[in-house]
DNA sequence: TTGTCTCCCGTGGGGAGACAA
DNA sequence: TTGTCTCCCCACGGGAGACAA
C-alpha cells in the first residue's frame, strides 16, 4: 500500500460544499471544503440571500487600548458611523452596545464620550474583551453594525499567531498518511474530498482559472516576476525576483508544479519569503499599466467563466514538501493578492478582516456561481485555498510560550521522522548554498515578525550585533548584555550560542538567528500573554 | 486501498524503545512506544540501574489549598519527612523551597510555620504555581525530595479532564486513515509501529502475558466477574457483574475480543461504567482467598516467562470504537488492577501516587529479560502495562524527568532558559576564535544552547574538562565527579564515555560531546537512545 | 492537627482628565 | 483628533491569626 504512489500530484476538483467555520478557542476562521472529482455531478444548491451594504471599522489596537489600564479609543468617524448617535446635550453621553462575536456570543461595551478634548470610547467590557480574546497591541478590532441592529465583533491577530496545537500523539506521519489515504479513498469511490482552508497559510487548493492562467505564463528560468505579500499592517507589499531553477522538486510528486521555481529575490526584505514559489502565485514582471491590463483582462473572463471557476487543482501535499518544508516556509504571512482585488467590496473586505461570518453574500446565481463567488472572495482575497494544514508547527519562529511547545514539536518531529532525509539530498544541498550567506532570517523573542540580515554585507560579530539593534530597535541593548542572548540554529540544526565560531565559519553555517532574553522565564504561560510591549 | 481489510485485530509485537513524555501544556505524561513485529529482532540493551529510596508526598488539594485566599496547608508529616528541618527556635520558621516539575521549570515556595496553632504552609509561590497549573479542588500536588537536592513537583489532575484539543481541522477519518495507514506500512516494510500509551485513557495495547491469561480464563455468558476502577481519590474501586454477551461488535475487526464482552453491572456506581469491556479488564469472581491463590500462581509464571513478557498485542484500533469512544484520548478512566496487587510496595504506592518509578529491578539479565522485568515491575503494582509507570497523569520520575527534558524542553530552553549562564555578546567580542581547525560541539544536559570547543587548543583530558567548566560555568563540578558524566558521539555514530581513549585518538574521532548527569545516563541506557541529544 | 473564616493591607487595574503629538 | 500618562480609588487576593472540626 502505497497509495502515494497512485495519487496524481493534483486532481481536478468541483467545489461541492462550501461551510464557513471559526476556531471556538482562537477566533481563527477557516473553511471546510468539499470537493469531489470533477467526473462526478455536482449538485446544485440553494440560491443565496442579498448582501446588504454594511457600515463597519477596524482598528489596529494601540499599546493603550491593548493595556490594562484605561479602555479602548474609537476613531470619531467610526463612532459616527458605525454606533447609535449620543445625546450630545448631556455632560458625558454614554450608551451600552451589544454585538455579538463568530461564536455567536454577546459582549458588551460601554460607549462613552468624555474627557477633554472630547473622544469616544469603549471603557467597561473592553478589557473582558480584551482578555478573553487575548489581544495583544497590533491586533485588529473589528466592529459591523448590523441593519437589524445585531450588530457584530471580530478579531484579527496581527502576525500570524498559533494557531491550534497539535495533539502531542498525533505525528505528522500520521496526519500525512490520513490525508493521502483519505484522498485515495475519495478517488477509489469517488466519495467527496474535505478539505480546510486556513486563511494566510493554506496552500494546497487552487482555482483552476488560476492555475490555468499561470500554466499558460509560461515562467522560464531567468525570467523576472513580482510576488505580492502582505506587511505587517495588512497592507500588500510586492516584491520582485528572478527565476534561478525550475524542477520537480519532490521525488513522489513527478509533474507537481507546486513549489516547482527557486528563485531569488532582489533586495532584501522585513518579512520572510520563500525561496521556491508555485507559478499559480506570481506575477510576471511589469510596469504599473501592464498589471492593470492584465487585472481587467482577468476580471472580465472571470464573469465569464463561473463553470472552471468552480473547478479547483487539489495539489496532493508531498511529504517532503509539506512535512519537510513547513517549518522553512510557513511563518510567512503570504498573502497574494490579485490586482483586480476590488478592496472596496464589502465582502472581500470582511474576509480579508476574518469577520466572513454570516454568508451576507447573496445572488441570485446557482451554486457554481455562488461557490464561486465564495470561492473568488477567497481567492481574490488570498489566492490561496486550503489544506489540511499542518499548520500550526509551520509558525515557528514567533513569539509566546505557544510557539515553544510547537517548536518541541518540531524538534521532536525531526527526530522521529528523520525529515531530513525525506527530501532529496540534492535538494538539501542546494537549499543550503542558495541560503548560505545571502539572507538569514533573525527572530525576536515575542516579536513575532521576522527580519533577515544579509551576512556577507557584515564584516564580524560586532557588526552583526549591531545591524540586530538597528532591526529590532534596540539601541545598545544588545552590546549593555544584561538582557539578551544570541543564539543561532545551525545547518544541522543545533541551537548554538552566538560568537564561539570564526565569523567565516559562522556565516556558513548559521541557518537562522534568535534573540531571547536571558531572564528565566519561569510561568511560560503566563508570559506568553502578555504583550511584548507591556511585559 | 483498504488496509483495514488486511490488518489483523491483533500483532504480536515487541517492545523496541519506550520514552517518556510530557505535554508541555497539560502536564499530561504519555509513553511512545515504538514496537516491532515478533518477528524481527529486538536488540539488547544494557541492565537497569539501582532505583533509590525516595521521599514524597502527595495531598489532594482542598477547596482552601485551591482558592485565591492564601496557600497551602502542609500535613506535618510531609512537611517533617520531605523538607529541610526549620529553625524552630524563631519565632516564625520559614525557609524557601525549589522544586522542578517535569518540564523542568523551577518552581519556588516559602515553607512557614506558623499560626496559632502552628502549622506548615506553603505561602508565597503556591498561588502561582496553582494558577499556572490551573489547579482546582481535588486535584493532588505531588512532591518529591530528591536525593542530591533536586526536588520535584508534579500534579495530579482530579477527574479525567480534558486533554489535549484536537484541531479543528484534522478530522476522525484523517486520524484514523492515518493510524491504518501507518500500522499497514510497518507490517509491509517490518518497519517499528510508533504508538502512544497514555495513562487512564490508552486501551490498545496489552501484554501478551495478560492476553494469554485473559485467553485462557474463557469468560462465558452468564458468568460473574469484578473489574477495578480507580475512585476520585485515586483509590480502587471494584465492581462486580455478569456477563451478558459476547461476539465481535465490531464488523471490521474479525475475531477481536476487544471489548467483546457485554456486561451487566450489579449496582449503580458514581463513576461512568462501560457496557463492553475486554477479557484482560476483568477477573472471575472469587472469594478473597481464590484471588490471593490465583494471584501467586500468576507471579510465579510471570517468573518463568522471560520472553513472553516483552510481547505485547497491539491491537489495531476500530473506528468506531477508538475515534468513536476514546474522542482521541480521553474515555472512561477504566485501571485495571490485578487483586494480587501489592499496595503497601513502594513502587505501587509511588505509582499509585503518580510518583514512579524506574524500574528499582536491577538484573544481569538480558533485554528480554529487562524489558520483562519492566512489566513485571509494573504489573505486579498494578496490572496496567506499559512502559515504566503510566499509571498517572502526571507520573513523575525522579531520574525521568531528566529525560523529558530532553525531548520537551531542547529548544525552550534554547530561546529562553538556561541562557543566562552562557557567554555574552562582550564576551563574544574578546573570544574570537581564529582558528578554522577543530570546532567540536558540546552539549550539556537541560541547557538548551551549545557551545564549541577547539580540540587543537587543548593537551589534554584534564584541560578539555576545565574549558568544560568553564563554558558552562560549573566551577568544580565535573572534576568532583559526583554527579556529571561526560561522553562523545565518535565518527562511528556511537556514544562513548570520555577519557578511555588516548587524546590524540579521541581528538580524531570525537564528532560531539555531551555532559549529561549520571541518571540520565542510565536512562539512556535503559531506553536505548542513541544519542544523548536525542533523549 | 488542619480546614475554613475573617481581617488586613498591598497591588493591580479600570476609569477619569491632563497633556502632547 | 487621539495616543499616552498619571492620578485616584476600589476590588481582589495574598498573608496573617482565630476558631472549630
Amino acid at each position: 500500500m502505497k497509495p502515494i504512489d497512485d495519487i496524481p500530484s493534483k486532481l481536478l476538483c468541483k467545489v461541492n460544499d462550501v461551510e464557513l467555520k471559526v476556531d471556538n478557542d482562537t477566533d481563527e476562521v477557516f473553511v471546510k471544503i468539499s470537493l469531489v472529482l470533477d467526473t462526478v455531478e455536482v449538485r446544485t444548491p440553494i440560491p443565496n440571500a442579498i448582501h446588504e451594504r454594511t457600515k463597519y471599522f477596524t482598528k489596529v489596537l494601540t499599546a493603550s487600548d491593548s493595556s490594562t489600564h484605561g479602555g479602548f479609543s474609537i476613531l470619531k468617524r467610526h463612532a459616527i458611523e458605525c454606533f447609535p448617535p449620543l445625546d450630545m446635550s448631556q455632560p458625558t453621553p454614554s450608551q451600552e452596545i451589544v454585538a455579538k462575536d463568530l461564536n455567536g456570543y454577546e459582549w458588551r461595551f460601554k460607549h462613552i464620550y468624555r474627557g477633554t478634548p472630547k473622544r469616544h470610547l469603549f471603557t467597561t467590557g473592553w478589557s473582558t474583551f480584551a482578555t478573553a480574546k487575548k489581544l495583544v497591541a497590533g491586533d485588529s478590532f473589528v466592529f459591523i453594525r448590523g441593519e437589524n441592529g445585531e450588530s457584530l465583533v471580530g478579531i484579527r491577530r496581527a502576525s500570524h499567531q498559533q494557531g491550534n496545537i497539535p495533539s502531542s500523539i498525533i505525528t505528522k506521519e500520521n496526519i500525512y498518511n490520513g490525508v493521502t489515504a483519505s484522498v485515495w479513498n475519495a478517488i477509489k469511490n469517488e466519495d467527496v474530498i474535505t478539505v480546510f482552508y486556513k486563511p494566510r497559510s493554506s496552500q494546497f487548493i487552487i482555482s483552476l482559472e488560476k492555475f490555468v492562467d499561470a500554466m499558460n505564463k509560461k515562467f522560464d528560468v531567468h525570467s523576472r516576476f513580482t510576488m505580492p505579500f502582505e506587511s505587517a499592517d495588512f497592507t500588500e507589499l510586492r516584491y520582485s525576483g528572478k527565476i534561478v531553477g525550475k524542477k520537480d522538486f519532490s521525488s513522489h510528486w513527478k509533474d507537481s508544479e507546486w513549489r516547482s521555481l527557486e528563485v531569488k529575490w532582489d533586495e532584501a526584505a522585513s518579512i520572510p519569503r520563500p525561496d521556491k514559489v508555485s507559478p499559480w502565485e506570481i506575477e510576471h514582471y511589469a510596469s504599473p499599466s501592464n498589471i492593470l491590463q492584465s487585472a481587467l483582462l482577468k476580471n472580465k473572463r472571470s464573469h465569464d467563466s463561473n463553470e472552471t471557476g468552480s473547478k479547483l487543482w487539489t495539489h496532493t501535499l508531498t511529504r517532503g514538501q509539506e512535512i519537510g518544508q513547513s517549518s522553512m516556509t510557513s511563518s510567512i504571512s503570504v498573502r497574494q493578492r490579485n490586482a483586480t482585488d476590488d478592496s472596496k467590496s464589502p465582502s472581500s473586505w470582511l474576509m480579508n478582516h476574518s469577520v466572513p461570518t454570516i454568508p451576507k453574500v447573496n445572488s441570485n446565481d446557482q451554486m457554481v456561481v455562488h461557490v464561486k463567488e465564495k470561492m473568488t472572495t477567497d481567492a481574490t482575497a488570498s489566492y490561496r485555498l486550503f489544506g489540511v494544514d499542518l499548520m500550526a508547527e509551520d509558525h515557528m519562529e514567533p513569539n509566546g510560550s505557544h510557539q515553544k511547545a510547537i517548536d518541541f514539536k518540531i524538534l521532536e518531529e525531526k527526530k522521529l521522522d528523520q525529515i531530513q532525509n525525506l527530501t532529496s539530498p540534492k535538494e538539501i544541498k542546494g537549499k543550503q548554498i542558495i541560503s548560505t550567506g545571502s539572507r538569514t532570517k533573525v527572530f525576536m523573542q515575542d516579536r513575532g515578525i521576522g527580519r533577515v540580515v544579509d551576512l556577507t554585507l557584515l564584516d564580524g560579530y560586532n557588526h552583526l550585533i549591531n545591524e540586530l539593534e538597528k532591526l529590532f530597535d534596540l539601541k545598545d541593548e544588545l552590546h549593555m548584555n544584561n538582557h539578551w542572548e544570541i543564539v543561532f540554529k545551525d545547518n544541522e540544526g543545533d541551537v548554538m550560542l552566538v560568537g564561539d565560531d570564526p565569523w567565516p565559519e559562522f556565516c556558513k553555517m548559521v541557518k537562522k538567528i534568535f534573540i531571547c532574553s536571558k531572564e528565566k522565564v519561569k510561568i511560560m504561560e503566563l508570559a506568553g500573554n502578555k504583550s511584548p510591549e507591556s511585559g
